[in-house]
Parts: C-alpha cells; structure tokens; sequence
DNA sequence: CTTTTTGGTTTATTTTATAAACTATTTTAT
DNA sequence: ATAAAATAGTTTATAAAATAAACCAAAAAG
C-alpha cells in the first residue's frame, strides 16, 4: 500500500519552502517571496502553518526600520521533510 | 524559481491513481481501491477529475451483473505524470 | 506633503479533499 | 422465500486548504 504524504508538506507553496529552506541558512521573507513566486498574503499565511507544526522558526525583527522576517528549518522540519521525499520516492519511482 | 506542480497530479490520492496506473495495463476501480486505501466516494470523484482532464479513461461494463469500472492512463495523463516528476525533483532533490 | 513602495498581517472567497448518505444489485444466512 | 449484509459504485454535503483581496504602518520618492 503506498505510504502517507505529510498534508503539510504536500503543498506546493509550503513545499517549496521547505525546500529552500533546506539548502540555506535561513531566509528573510522577501527572499522566499520571490523564489517561490507567491504572494505574500499567501507566504505569510503557510510560513505561520509550518512554525506551527514547528518545522520552521520565524523570527521577526527589524531591519533599520522596516520589519524584517526571517526563517529557519528546524531539526524537526529536517526530518519531516526527509520523510515526506522517502515516501513520494515510492510514487514517482520508475 | 520552482516549477509549477501540475495541481491536478499534485493531490495524494490523485498521484497514487497515476502512480499504479503507469505500471499497469489497467485496473479496476476495487483494486485502485485497495491500494490506495481510499474511500469509494473519494476515489470515484478523483476518477473522474483525471477523466475529465484526459488522463485516464475509464470504461464502465458489467463482470457477470455487477458493475465493473476499468481505468487505464491515456498518452497524455503518462505525460502529465512524467512532466509533474521532472518538476517535483526540483523541490525534492539533495 | 501626498503618492508610491516595502514588508508584511488579517479576513474573505474560492477551490479541494474528504466524508456521509444514498442507489442498485447480489450474495449470504434463516 | 426473504431479511440482512455485502459489493460496487454515485451524489451531495461538509470540512479544510489555498488563494486573493483588503488592510496597516512605516519609509522612500516625486
């Protein structure tokens, strides 16, 4: 029987997230914004969902004087998202 | 910037349909049933969705008296699946 | 100084996915 | 023979998600 995808991994938008976020360091929203083309009503609403679910953290600060968010995988969101790949893996396999 | 997921593979239950049916002759709907463990009423409005975009064709007939729905991918739902994978690694790769 | 842009959040709307209820036939048990 | 339960689905209703639209505060530009 083919294995369960995390539904909130298996989001395009929070998808896509994840997945910049880990091969960086962290990102500020407006960077994520433009890599993942979406809109910021739109990022602001999954970037609360996925620090909710804890598998990223969102600090929010100042940049001078503009706000400034920025985001970060956490070792929970690591593993989650390894595991959402090993378990697409058998969807998509040949 | 990410590809675009095609929303209409981009669904579990949807990709898991697409995912047998690439490595089937066809099958019947009892059978997609079981493997994606899913519920008649889910799977049948999903049957439909890839029928309807051309992905699969479905042949309804009878085995003895009772109903017997079959599907089976078409060229373009094979395409559509193949395309969506090329995308997909773009989010999941190392 | 008022208009636009930046960097967001909140709320509303639309779309999706899922579940529940229903139909028709068939098999099983009494 | 017939009531009960199982099979093979479809249709409709509900819950959850994604997206878009509206909004806010501050800053930069004209």
């Amino acid at each position: 029987m083919l294995a369960e995808l995390d539904p909130l991994l298996h989001s395009q938008l929070r998808l896509g997230i994840m997945s910049i976020l880990m091969s960086v360091e962290s990102a500020e929203f407006t960077f994520l914004k433009e890599k993942t083309n979406s809109t910021a009503g739109n990022l602001s609403v999954q970037l609360d969902k996925l620090s909710e679910a804890g598998y990223i953290h969102i600090e929010k600060s100042f940049k001078g004087k503009k706000p400034l968010t920025t985001c970060k995988i956490t070792n929970k969101g690591i593993k989650a998202f390894e595991e959402y790949v090993n378990a697409l893996k058998q969807y998509i396999k040949p």
